[in-house]
This record gives structure tokens, sequence and C-alpha cells, in this order.
DNA sequence: TACTACATCTCGCAT
DNA sequence: ATGCGAGGTGTAGTA
């Protein structure tokens, strides 16, 4: 498994035949990096992870942590050159206005395919399936409460779930899949005061819908009226529970 | 530079030997995959880039994007076994409560090596450095204004400048590194509200610093009585600037 | 550990 | 293109 070290006079051309064939390319390096854009940043010489796709991303892996400590995004125009004993790697974005440059001093192992994916990921658990729940069982966020509204652009905006309660006020229900904290109980204020103005009404009130809340969140939830109602999001920890005794032995 | 088609049966022996070593490993794999955690996902057969690291860091990356289609973070065990015709690689984070199943059907080619970086990202414009800025120059936030506190934990929070007025009140300074919208406007007098109700005044004001705002968080902040003043992040876009002209002919 | 806010957040969706 | 909000957000800083 093995493989030769190689050599940092082939790697231009390696790489600009992977950008020619739409292949991916991963390489372990030894680099610095600048960036320009956003933020502005340089890094120090060091080991990394490069990884080139064919759509034009470009990110740069320390060998720790999950998140690459350099990327640029998709669509982004990448070149190589030669400068005395190194090579320069130059990524532009146009419609991001960034530049990431990398000085490439050593190319240790370098692997570049073809890839080949269709797939879309299928995923549940997220807040609109919370949503949903909600507006099929009203009854859990207070007796009389009729959901009209669920994730709709109407004229009151984007709120999770809107309805009447059973008393010819209406009722804003704000979802969280996470614990809820203070800037849930500004959305959810910023939501209620919106409708009262569009209504022209004061009877409007505020339901924080969350696994959990923080402390000081319930404090402010409070002070404003409002109510919090404890609800989790649906289906999760499926796979989580059918593993739970097997990872004792980690 | 091509690389033969790695043995399927070979890789749980690479991939031990790589945990054990505590080497980075890159391969390009074709597989499916399941999460089950905080959500619940899958994913079909395709080709992938799958990356692990030695701190139990996992990424799997389809052929385009620049995220990650699935991941695990640091602190995750690893473990593969054969099943049938191929191997099931098992990840596992009992802090996250979550766990990954990469159900691996080919390995096109595969490397793994010792990786040494101890760099830190030096970086800037962040909005530290606008808060900086301002507390550096306080009459850009109007004539009078006079800095207290800069994103310190005081008595009133995280706020990021905290001042004087030069009449007795006291102003309160939101700063964003990019366009600033209602969750600003929320954030910034739900501060204001928390430093009234500390310092028993109503004499507070609010600023919110930001290159830009959007219509609507403008309407909401002049509603408050805020007042917003146009300030860009320090040292952006020096060498995006220096390259501008390089990149026509990309 | 929990809470808070930033992020080169990214991404999708609607206007 | 911009505005807005979710995210398996991740990460850092702090109590």
């Amino acid at each position: 498994m093995a493989h030769p070290h190689m050599d940092l006079r082939d790697f231009p051309e390696t790489l600009l035949r992977a950008r020619e064939k739409r292949y991916a390319l991963a390489a372990f390096v030894h680099c610095s990096v600048v960036y320009s854009g956003r933020a502005e940043a340089t890094l120090g010489r060091g080991d990394r992870l490069l990884i080139l796709k064919s759509d034009g991303t470009v990110l740069i892996h320390q060998p720790e942590s999950s998140v690459p400590i350099n990327y640029m995004k998709a669509g982004s125009a990448i070149t190589v050159e030669e400068v005395e004993d190194h090579f320069l790697i130059r990524v532009a974005n146009v419609a991001e206005k960034s530049a990431l440059e990398i000085e490439l001093f050593r190319v240790y192992e370098c692997i570049a395919r073809e890839l080949s994916d269709g797939q879309k990921q299928d995923l549940s658990g997220h807040e609109r399936d919370m949503s949903d729940w909600i507006r099929d069982n009203p009854t859990s966020m207070g007796d009389g409460f009729r959901p009209i509204a669920r994730e709709e652009h109407t004229d009151v905006g984007f709120i999770d779930v809107f309805g009447h309660d059973g008393d010819g006020g209406f009722v804003v229900v704000e979802c969280k899949r996470v614990t809820a904290s203070l800037t849930a109980v500004d959305q959810l204020r910023r939501y209620v005061e919106r409708v009262s103005a569009i209504k022209g009404t004061k009877n409007v009130h505020g339901i924080l819908a969350a696994p959990a809340i923080t402390p000081n969140a319930l404090e402010m939830l409070l002070s404003y009226g409002f109510t919090y109602r404890k609800v989790d999001a649906p289906k999760r920890h499926l796979r989580w529970n059918a593993q739970q005794k097997g990872l004792a032995e980690y």
C-alpha cells in the first residue's frame, strides 16, 4: 500500500490532467496557504490533505478537525505554475470575489480519479417534520388550538405554524428541533409582533415548541407572556438506540 | 500516477493499520451510507472520497460540492467488519449520540500517511476586528460617543461595543461583518433592553454597524429608534484587488 | 458541561 | 441577485 513519494515536478501535469478529465484529486502535501476574499488569512507550512473536485471545489484539511482549514467553493478556476523551488496553485472565484494561493513544497502521495455518483441523501427529522406533526396534533399546543397554515409564505411571513386559539385570538408557533435559545425567542417575538401589526390586534399568543429550552430563553419567553411546549423532533435516534449496547465496547 | 485498483479484502488491514499508526487516510470508494443521530439519513450507492483522520474524524465527499455529504466529528470510534460480499465501516460517537454506517463495495484507490502540522491560521477581517476599529475610531458612531468596553463579558453581557453618548445616556453597538438582517436587529434590541433593565434607564441608544443592511432590517431598526452606521470590516480584499486584473484570463 | 454568538458559515427557497 | 431562515450546522470563548 505504500506509494513512493511523488516527484514534485510531476504534480502540475497530474493536476492539469485531472482537471481536464474532470477527475477528483486527493493528495497529502506540504504547503502554505493564503486566502483573500471575505476575510484575509494566512497559514504557515505544514502537512495537509489537499482535495480538488471537478466542479472547481478546493479543500485543504489539516491532520485533525472535521472542517477544512481553507476552502474554495465550486466554480473556482485553478491554475498551477512553477515558482523557484516550489509550485504555486492559484484558485480564483470571480462570483465570490475570493482567491486562494497554495504554495506547494512537497507532494507525498496523490490519487486522482473520475467519480460517478448521482445519489441524493434522504433525510428525516428536520424542523419541517416537527411543524407537520404539530399541525396534525394541534392539541399538543393547548386545547382549542386550530392551525390554519404551516410553513407557508403568507401575509405574515415565515411562520412555522399559524392558527387560532379557541377564543378569537391568533397563535404563532415557532419550532426548534434542538434546544431553543435566546435567538429563538427573538424570532418568535418578531413574528408575534408582525402578526399583531398585520391583523391589527394585540390578541396574538406566541408558543415556542422545542425539545428543550435554555434557562435564559425560558425567562425571556415568559416575560413576554409566551409559552414553551416540549416537543421532540420525530424519528430521531432510530439506529442510534439500536446500536446503543454495542457501543460499550469502544 | 495510476495506482492499481486495490483489492477490497486488503482494505480492513489498511484501515486498521492507519488507525493504529495515527495516519490520515483518503480513498476513492464505492459505498452507501446510513446516518443516525441528530437526524436520520440514508445515501444510496455511489463513488465518493472517504477520509479518515487520526482524531476520529470521518468525511464522505461526493464528486461535487464543497461540503461533505456525511461526516462524523473528532472522537468517533471506527471499526470495520466483513459482511457477505462487502465491508461495513461503523463509526460511532458517544458524546454526539450519533452513528454512521458505511457499506463499502469497492476501493478504487487509497493513500494513508502520517501528517505533521502545528500551524494555526492567522485570520483578519472578522467581527472582532470591526469592534476594535470602532473602539479606536469612536467618532464613526457619532459625535460624543465614548466607548467603555469592547466584546467583554460585563454585567450587560455579550455586547460588541458599549459606551456613553455625550449626554448621560448609554450606547450599545452591534457589529456585523456582512449585510445586517432582521436577526441582527433582534439581537441589538435584546441587548438594548438588557442594558436598560440593568442600568435602570430608558436612555439607551442602539447602533447597528455593518457594511450594509437589508431594507426590512433598516425599517425595523428605525422603528425602534436605533441607528445604522455603515462600517466595512477592516483589511478586506487586499490580495483580491491585487489579483483582479489577472482574473480576466480564467 | 451548558450557553452564547460568530462563521470566508453553507444551503435551499421564495421574491 | 437578494432576503430570509434552517442546519446532523461547527467552533471558540466563557461561566
